[in-house]
DNA sequence: TGTACATCAGTGAACGCGCGTTCACTGATGTAC
DNA sequence: TGTACATCAGTGAACGCGCGTTCACTGATGTAC
């Protein structure tokens, strides 16, 4: 890792420990392992150090969603989303405090827009991607007719994201299992009713 | 007004406005109209003022949501969610930039949730009122008898919570329309399928 | 191999600035007699 | 009604401090001959 990476690395975890107001160059600096003189060899200024962090999670979630696209008839509809759910509200709860730091300075909110938009990104890339999955699945006849494949996204990923929020507010960390059971609910309503009489059967 | 209520909504002001790194006590005091000096004759210091602007946001939702649950029959449970769903996506998309500035500092997060705490309240409130209100729903037979109520307000309310970060990151106020046709999307898959066959005929 | 020079990542110390907070003070209003 | 004093919201100016940024410098590494 060389030492740009190392400074973002570092900014990163700062601002996810310690909020946005502690992130200095002096404490950033501290964090990577170098004088705070040689932020400005690698950057122009703070500013590009946040807006480079920032830039760094959005693709965390699309991984995993894009792995879950590129095969998606591998498990159930139902196990599929609980996976993608419990995935999203974990990423969500860990990079809550980054991404809520995007909103201290509208400097930093445009900066950061903007270079979102220089790299063909967007925040709602990854509703449009799990919509695309549920498309397929809607043909596959494992998804109601009727339903908004982009609404399915919005409320599942939505909610996830209020959970991330929640769980970062609480400063708790919540066990998987406890995730995994909330995923399920959050699923349920989503899916074509399985046979819901065998719930005393197994989970 | 009282002067502490002035720079109570001068700090709320300034910190939608311009975001936490420039809600400085003398950019506050500006705002309100008076010396920085005055801040210090109504609070104890500048974290005191954030929690009570904090704590001031979150009735803001609740009482829209009251009131429905008071009067749960006036409307279809289609036309009383997407009611909702509308006033929450304005809610969070105008107090995100405020509510995310709660992750600047581990002092504010601390304070803010011993705050909470004190009065008795839970960033999670909202979802459970709204669940109650659909538990009524439910019994009613106007939602689908195997949802979990809980489940279904976590949904729409994370979706909203999401738009709103949508809403706020973008910068661009959608016009009410615009959000009344989001939220009827939304709110869609949620309750017992309607003559969807009448869909060409309206809406 | 040795020597002279260029490059460049990284540093310690300093800079000017704006921050949050405190101070002694003012002047309007209320109260006692 | 007039006078003497108490109270208190609000102020201007100053405080010490830590911020982001820049500077002249170092010393390791590469390159030319």
């Amino acid at each position: 890792m060389d030492t740009r990476a190392k400074i973002v690395e570092a900014a990163a975890r700062v601002l996810r420990e310690q909020g946005f107001a502690r992130a200095t160059t002096k404490e950033i600096a501290r964090a990577a392992g170098y004088s705070e003189a040689a932020l400005y060899k690698h950057f122009r200024d703070k500013t590009e150090i946040f807006t480079t962090v920032l830039a760094e999670q959005s693709p965390g979630l699309l991984t995993t969603l894009v792995e879950l696209v590129d095969n998606p008839t591998g498990a159930t509809l139902r196990a599929n989303l609980t996976r993608v759910a419990v995935a999203a509200m974990e990423f969500y709860a860990d990079t809550f405090p980054m991404a809520a730091s995007v909103f201290s300075s509208r400097e930093l909110l445009d900066a950061h827009r903007t270079r979102l938009g220089e790299l063909g990104r967007d925040p709602s890339h990854v509703i449009d991607v799990l919509a695309r999955y549920l498309s397929t699945e809607q043909r596959l006849g494992r998804l109601r007719a009727g339903d908004e494949p982009r609404a399915i996204a919005s409320l599942l990923l939505g909610a996830c994201f209020q959970q991330g929020f929640l769980i970062a507010f609480g400063g708790t960390t919540p066990r998987r299992a406890e995730l995994e059971t909330l995923a399920g609910t959050l699923v349920a309503p989503l899916v074509i009713a399985p046979a819901r009489a065998s719930r005393a059967s197994g989970r």
